[in-house]
DNA sequence: TTATTTAATGTTATAATATAACAGTTTATG
DNA sequence: CATAAACTGTTATATTATAACATTAAATAA
């Protein structure tokens, strides 16, 4: 059975006309197949199990791909990549992470007061 | 004349019996004096002024110490490090960052709802 | 359909950021 | 003054990310 996630991104990238390659695919499989955020040279070590021989690159072009349509987010005091789990598709989420199990919960801004603008 | 942040380190320093060490001090000076955010390895070349020839551990030894008390904070977004403009120093500040110029804005998140706890 | 252009990938190399480990020094304390 | 604790110096290396260029695949135009 397909993911959720995964069939979105599937359809948008039909609607919009978008090129739905392999790495794009399978990097975001594996992040999505993640309970916890993943640093690129861990999905890259998963996707050594799918391609060849992948190298950094692969993974950090799909990375940015994936990222700029909002389907994945960088927490950036991690290193990490996560996937979008809400249905929103904004950039600038938030996200608040336990020190102990490493749980990520993503919020947005949405709601945060005008005096931050 | 000594930079009234600056001042309040020393202070600082004093009242709570830690030590103000050199690498401390002129680290800190730097951030200060920068109008924007510094890299580690931005702070390292100019600490070359000052010492003979100093490593990335002094560096980030001295970033580590100053973050910890809230003297600096860490960009996470441009691995950037800036000086606490603003009096409160709490930990978890948010920064707005102008894209094009740099210039950053502080602010923090004792305003913000309820909904995000 | 084939030629052409555009977009994406593969590959090699290296840049930028950060830390581990251990020796030596300085400072505080008994 | 002796000792312990904290900090610094130094070497080496880990981790994260990107530049540059050759190659392949896909979209588009002739």
């Amino acid at each position: 059975m397909t993911h959720k996630i995964l069939k979105k991104f599937y359809e948008y990238c039909e609607e919009n006309k978008f090129r739905l390659t392999a790495p794009r695919a399978e990097v975001l499989k594996i992040i999505i197949a993640s309970k916890k955020p993943l640093g690129a040279y861990e999905i890259l070590d998963k996707l050594k199990k799918v391609f060849k021989n992948p190298k950094p690159p692969t993974v950090y072009r799909s990375i940015e791909f994936l990222q700029d349509k909002n389907f994945i987010h960088r927490i950036e005091s991690l290193n990490a990549y996560v996937a979008c789990r809400i249905d929103h598709l904004h950039k600038d989420s938030q996200f608040m992470i336990c020190d102990d199990c490493g749980i990520v919960i993503e919020t947005h801004q949405c709601e945060i007061p005008k005096f931050l603008k």
